[in-house]
DNA sequence: GTAGGTGGTTTCCTACAGGAAAGTACTTCC
DNA sequence: GGAAGTACTTTCCTGTAGGAAACCACCTAC
């Protein structure tokens, strides 16, 4: 009957690892980042500028992607009056809190390329 | 017959993008994260207690996941001489370089709950 | 011998992610 | 009138992620 000593359910734990969860529940998908790095770069992107700058990706995934992100705040649509009507998607304030995120998450990838390549 | 600039192709954003993408296919998954998280904070554990720190992971994911980080070089895998065989996984000095990336995404998760709870 | 603990693997199943291609709607250029 | 561009949506299909449960092997305590 003797248990082992439960070390993670701290309530400090229970919080970091629900927040990781929720982080990357809004980041899931194979193209969100790419989305969200693309316009933190671009600044103000329209639909069509975003299918020919991210490789690989098609209508359906990037209207889908564009939509989530839409619903949680961090890029914003705006429907533009032009001639041939135009829609423009750019980050939030909110989605730029991002950052730093998306540049540890580049920084890790850039030196776990060259771990690999060098030391192994 | 008037093609507009491409702004992504620098080569610093392909680089950019393909650590992301690098990083993101090491870490993919439902879990991986929650177990480096789990074996940064309680160090050294068998499978028994990942199994029963980590909330709903069964042992066909918890496996699966485990081998995937082991090929990776983030974990290591020991087997232990003990009376009942157990096996010891522990974060390696290179799974824990990812330490700052989790602290990143574990505060921006705290911070995106606190605002949706208050600001909306 | 049998119940219980360790550390898994294997099988089977389902749901969702994601890709290709076509369709919709509206406009402008020629 | 028709091609071409913008901005999507819809349909159809496939592959894989991931869960439940059973099984294997080995050891110890009763």
């Amino acid at each position: 009957m003797k248990k082992k000593a439960i070390v993670n359910n701290t309530p400090v734990c229970q919080v970091r690892m629900q927040a990781i969860s929720d982080t990357m529940s809004l980041l899931s998908g194979k193209w969100k980042f790419h989305i969200l790095g693309t316009l933190i770069e671009g600044c103000k992107l329209g639909f069509m500028d975003l299918l020919r700058e991210i490789d690989g990706i098609g209508s359906k995934m990037l209207s889908k992607e564009l939509q989530d992100l839409e619903m949680n705040h961090l890029i914003s649509r705006t429907v533009m009056d032009t001639k041939p009507i135009t829609v423009q998607y750019a980050i939030t304030e909110y989605g730029a809190t991002l950052t730093p995120l998306i540049n540890e998450m580049a920084k890790w990838g850039i030196e776990y390329r060259q771990s690999v390549h060098g030391a192994k």
